[in-house]
DNA sequence: GCGACAG
DNA sequence: ATCTTGTCGC
């Protein structure tokens, strides 16, 4: 898939803020998605490794609604900039883009393990991502970045917003009955309504959506280095 | 100065 | 994220 990476990587946690507040105004987050219209989704996720100080990217593509694995792609790079909250992107990238730009199969959305416009300058990996791809992307992290929020329903289905500096960036959302929810933004090119839709139609069985599930156990493999099995 | 902080 | 055994709970 085409990848058109905007700048280089090469930079201090400084200029990685200023570019994150120069790019944020070129997310769009109101385009609606009709899920009748998309045959594949992927999902994105890295496994890192400290001691070798590398990070392996995989992309999994499902077909959808079905949701069955139809290709696997995966890439490894050098950890070049540190974990530092809300530069992730400039971290992982890297390696994404390298797994992304080998898939085929023509993917209508992109699921990342990350926020989206949750983020304290509105560009958390999953919109930083969008930008460099035509695809939508959507964000489901496991955990809050920024933002207020009530705790959502006990049941599935059941959510609240994600409210930062008077801002709704994304919802909190109930996968499972019992289980904590997750936190679901807008990428780019689509809506909340439609990226939260998404997330519950990826995820009927388990917590995290299947995208999340087969990419960051792919990943995984991948790090560990028996990733024999990729289509 | 103190607390928060995706993966 | 990663380091790690057993263990509490549905």
């Amino acid at each position: 898939m085409r990848v058109e990476e905007l700048h280089g990587y090469r930079l201090s946690p400084r200029e990685a803020r200023e570019l994150q507040v120069e790019l944020a105004p070129r997310v769009e987050a109101d385009v609606p998605l009709d899920p009748g219209s998309l045959e594949y989704v992927a999902g994105v996720d890295v496994s890192t490794e400290a001691r070798s100080g590398m990070a392996y990217a995989t992309v999994v593509v499902l077909d959808f609604p079905g949701l069955e694995v139809v290709e696997e792609r995966g890439f490894a790079a050098p950890l070049d900039f540190p974990y530092v909250p809300g530069l992730l992107s400039f971290r992982e990238l890297p390696p994404v883009v390298g797994a992304l730009r080998e898939v085929e199969t023509p993917v209508g959305a992109i699921i990342c393990d990350a926020q989206g416009i949750a983020h304290p300058r509105r560009l958390g990996l999953a919109s930083h991502l969008g930008l460099f791809v035509e695809v939508p992307t959507v964000g489901c992290a496991k955990s809050r970045l920024v933002g207020d929020f009530e705790e959502p329903g006990r049941e599935k289905g059941s959510a609240t917003d994600l409210v930062d500096r008077g801002e709704v960036v994304g919802r909190v959302v109930r996968t499972r009955s019992g289980v904590s929810p997750v936190y679901v933004s807008v990428g780019n090119r689509i809506d909340l309504d439609s990226a939260v839709r998404l997330v519950l139609a990826c995820a009927p069985k388990y917590r995290l959506p299947e995208t999340t599930r087969r990419a960051h156990e792919a990943a995984n493999r991948l790090r560990r280095g028996d990733a024999g099995t990729l289509l």
